[in-house]
Order: structure tokens, then C-alpha cells, then sequence
DNA sequence: GTGAAAGCGCTAACAC
DNA sequence: GTGTTAGCGCTTTCAC
């Protein structure tokens, strides 16, 4: 009778079932296309599985808001991208017992995550770089405090080290907040330097896309003058019009959705083990970078 | 007392305020750049006003799935880019009595919406690659029943037949689902044209991105071989790798953020009267275009 | 089996 | 002002 009109109220169910059948996914910026890639994929898998997705996108200055909106809300899961390796959020967040899950970054204590071996990486950029004869290699990345960037620059100097027996140069290090001002500015400083590189590492595509923008508007053609490496393997890191060489995981599911998946398990079977992924990477060798 | 431990419970809360302080989003997909800052916007600017965005991504095939889970949930307002024009779900969707934008797309029937001139930016298209002389031209676009594509062919196909007096070859249009491999086989298809086009508007910056991508792979050069015209001046549009001649907005807020802060408003105020935006597009000529 | 009642954790209304 | 109570719309339990 009531046929063509009820719809159950999910919030009262919520408050007697204490479950929202709803994630939160704190991701970082879009305008980085590998969040773009695990948004995507952690959106539609959560939809498939009879979960609602909460977005909220990690702060360039202060997540301080973002997490008190999470924290004041109640979800069954949160999927988070944006934690810093000693980052306080960490007990916060796991105070609220319910599973978490983090992807691209980890914490220091551990926790749930799935990662790819940022240090490993780093050494397979520098080698590559090096391989082709390179000696002058610069560095854009980001902050330090955050697993990814700390991993790979890591990874990079040390494979440096081993190579040639000599400290790498501070000076050829930038780090930025990864924002398009901020690695156009990196450009103008390591292409000022006295000894300009003769190729880079951005520490993701994001920042390979940015440096490249900034290098050909400023006259350099790109491999011929300067090599670039990037990180994460993206979708239009293959696209024609860049051919970028890029470090990235091997297998088909993004660390975002493999995370979701970890998570949603973690939400409906019984909190088994931790998930603790790292995964293995590899190079995509494309048209960015030529031997010197 | 309990001053370091409570939280209160937003489930409770809302079952009695008969709000949730939460929106639903329903984007287009984010390969497509037009979306990651629509959605980038919208999920920030509801952050800042106190809103929580549930995000669902329009799937290319079948939507019901997505609007179900819309319909089963409690939410203050329903933002959405994916409607066609002359959808049912609009009355379904209506019916919730709540709060209602469209954007980018709009529905027959009106409603709330923000769009761009559709039609307006066809026929810019059509009268830049005319006045750089070509005559032989293509289409790509996508499902004629969405207002965006309907309109942009529209308007393109007037402004052809209104210069050069002679109807628009039918077989020189070719609609897509906008996926990559659509857009691949849709340039395969207008490349073996008895007469290959000597420029293409593709209706989206997506498409002519996706469309780049495999010109380029089978031996094209743009603009020297053919020439390439895109929509809505996507931040990419303007990356030294791309260059792309776009048509696209004045201002500089999305029309998901104008979206977004419309919604908001009918959802905190009286709900006036109808928000029926159409904004005006203009020419962004860049490097992908040139005189045949 | 069917039906009534209790209770989830809040907010708002009403008393004192 | 401060305290108590009713009730939001479900699910689950318990009685019949």
C-alpha cells in the first residue's frame, strides 16, 4: 500500500544499526592525477560494495579542519593518503576504533597501509639517471615528513652515494609543497644553480608535469636539454604529447584501491591481522630521458 | 567531566535536526579534467560552509545504480553533472523535496542549473577553424542527449551551414561515449574518411586529449597535419606539452563551485526563486590550431 | 506466526 | 536558569 511513496530513513537505521555504511576517504589534491586514479577507483569499488563515500581533499597548509570534520562525523572506515610519518592525527584517528586504512603514505608506528617501495624507487630513478650517464641530477620533491617524499629522496641519494663514492649535493635537493607555484619556482632555482642539472627526479608525475610545464616555457626542450624522471606511472604520463619516464607499481590495482578493499574487509570481517602492503616498482622507460 | 572522551554523535543529531550537513555530489568522471576541478571546488567549498560531500561517480553505462543509492540516502541538497536532457530520474530526484543544482548539463524542464552556452561555443568553434580556412571539417562529441553535447554540435553545425551555405556531412560527426577508447576509434574512423578532416572540434578537452594522444600515435602532427579544437580550457588545456586551443569560461569559478555555493544558499535560505545560469564561453587561442 | 514495546543518542519543549 | 521528558524513525526483542 505504502508501495510508491516509503523511503526508509537511513539515518534512523543508522542510529539503531550504530553503521553509516559510509567511508571517509581523506585523499590528496586532484590536480595530481594519481589521486585522481585511486579517488576513482575507491569511489566506485566502495559504491559496488554498499558503501557511500565522504571526500575530503588534504590541505596544502593546515588539515587540522579537515580532520576534526572526520573526526566529528560517523563513518565506518576512513581511507586516508594525506598522514605524515609522525603525524599526531595517527592516535586521534585510531581513538575512534574504527578500521583505518592508509595508502600512499604510512605512518612510523605502522598501522594498516599499502604503499610501494618508495626507497626502492628512489634508487631505481637515480640509477636510471645515472645509467645514461648523467652525474648532475637535481631532485624536486616534496615535504620530508611524509613517508613517500622522505623514501624516495632516500632511496635516490643513497643509490648516488653507492655509485660514485660521493655525498650527494644538498643544494641539488628542492623540496616543495608540490603545488604548481611551488615546483615552477624549484625549476627557476635548479636551473639557476651553478652547475645546472643535467636531469631531474620529480617525486611524482604531478611534479614532472609542473617542471616540464615551467622548463619549455623558459626555452629548454626536454630530453634534449634536461632528462625527467617522474613517480607514480600515471595515465598521462603515457599520453603522446609527454612520453614520460616514470618509476611506478607493477600490478593493475591502484594503492587506493587496493587500500578501499583492505578496508572494507577490515569493516566486515573480523580485524584479523593488519594489512601491511609494500609494493614492488618498476621503471617505465619513455621519451623524457636520454642518455648525456 | 567527560570533557576528554565525548563525541557527540552526528547520527543522533541529524535523525532529530532532520539535517545531515551533507551534500551529495553526482560528477562526471575524472578522467575528464573538467570534473577534478569542479569536484575539487565543490567538495572544498562545502568544507569551508560546515558540509560533507558524498561523492558517486556517473558510470558510462547504466546510472540507476549510482541514483539509488543517491535516493536511499538522507542528504541536504544534490549537486549533479550527469543528467540528460530529458532524464526521468529529474522527477525521481525532485520528489525528495530538497535543494537541486545541475551543472554543466541541464535537464529540458529546467530546474536549477549553471551551465555554459553550449550552443554559443559550438559555433565559436566552427567560426575560429573557418576563419582559419579549413572547410573539411570533424566532430567528436559526445551522447546527443546531454544538453552540453547536443548544444555544442548544435551550435557547431549552424555556424558551418550559416558560412559556407551547404549542409554539414553527417558522416563527419561521430558521438562517443567520451572513454579513451571511444575517442581512439572515433579519430580511426575520421582519419579513413574518403575526405580526412584538416581540423576536428572535439567537444571536450578530455576528447581532444584522448584524440591527441592517438593522432599523434599514427603519425599526425598538430596543428601541421590537423588541426585541434577543444572545450572548457581545462588547466592542462594550457600545459607547453599541450597547448591546447580551447573554448571555455570568462571568470574564474567553475561552474561546479557556482553550483556549489547555489545549492548551499537554497539549502540555508529561502528557496527564492530558480538559479538559471548560462555563462558566457569565449576563445582560447593557443598552439593546437593553425591557418590551413 | 503477528504485534507491541523498548531503546539507539540526541534536541527541543516544557516544567520547576 | 536548571532539570526532566518526549520523540525523531528505525530495528530488535519479547510477549502472545
Amino acid at each position: 500500500m505504502k508501495a510508491l511513496k516509503y523511503r526508509p530513513n537511513s539515518v534512523a537505521r543508522s542510529l539503531v544499526s550504530n553503521q553509516t555504511k559510509t567511508i571517509a576517504l581523506i585523499s590528496g589534491p586532484l590536480h595530481n592525477p594519481f589521486f585522481v586514479e585511486t579517488t576513482t577507483s575507491i569511489v566506485n569499488y566502495a559504491e559496488v560494495k554498499g558503501y557511500r563515500t565522504m571526500v575530503f581533499f588534504e590541505h596544502t597548509d593546515e588539515n587540522r579542519p579537515v580532520y576534526d570534520a572526520v573526526l566529528a562525523e560517523r563513518v565506518d572506515g576512513i581511507l586516508l593518503s594525506s598522514i605524515f610519518r609522525d603525524d599526531s592525527i595517527f592516535d586521534e584517528l585510531h581513538a575512534l576504533n574504527i578500521p583505518i586504512v592508509m595508502y600512499n603514505r604510512r605512518h612510523n608506528r605502522g598501522g594498516n597501509y599499502v604503499e610501494i617501495d618508495n626507497e626502492l624507487s628512489g634508487s631505481i630513478a637515480a640509477s636510471h639517471l645515472l645509467e645514461l650517464g648523467h652525474r648532475n641530477l637535481g631532485l624536486i620533491g616534496g615535504p620530508d615528513y611524509t613517508s613517500t617524499f622522505h623514501g624516495r629522496k632516500t632511496g635516490f641519494v643513497r643509490e648516488y652515494e653507492r655509485w660514485l663514492g660521493q655525498a650527494f649535493p644538498e643544494e641539488m635537493i628542492v623540496e616543495t609543497n608540490t603545488t604548481e607555484a611551488a615546483v615552477h619556482q624549484a625549476v627557476l632555482d635548479l636551473t639557476s644553480r651553478k652547475k645546472m642539472p643535467t636531469a631531474i627526479f620529480a617525486a611524482t608525475d604531478a611534479i614532472a608535469f609542473f617542471a616540464m610545464d615551467k622548463l619549455q616555457e623558459i626555452g629548454y626542450s626536454i630530453p634534449e636539454d634536461i632528462s625527467i624522471c617522474g613517480m607514480d606511472n600515471v595515465n598521462f604520463a603515457s599520453h603522446q604529447s609527454f612520453q614520460l619516464t616514470s618509476i611506478g607499481q607493477k600490478g593493475p590495482k591502484n594503492l587506493g584501491l587496493i587500500g578501499a578493499e583492505h578496508l572494507i574487509d577490515l569493516i566486515e570481517e573480523e580485524p584479523l591481522e593488519e594489512v601491511q602492503i609494500t609494493l614492488e616498482p618498476t621503471l617505465y622507460d619513455r621519451k623524457t630521458t636520454k642518455p648525456i
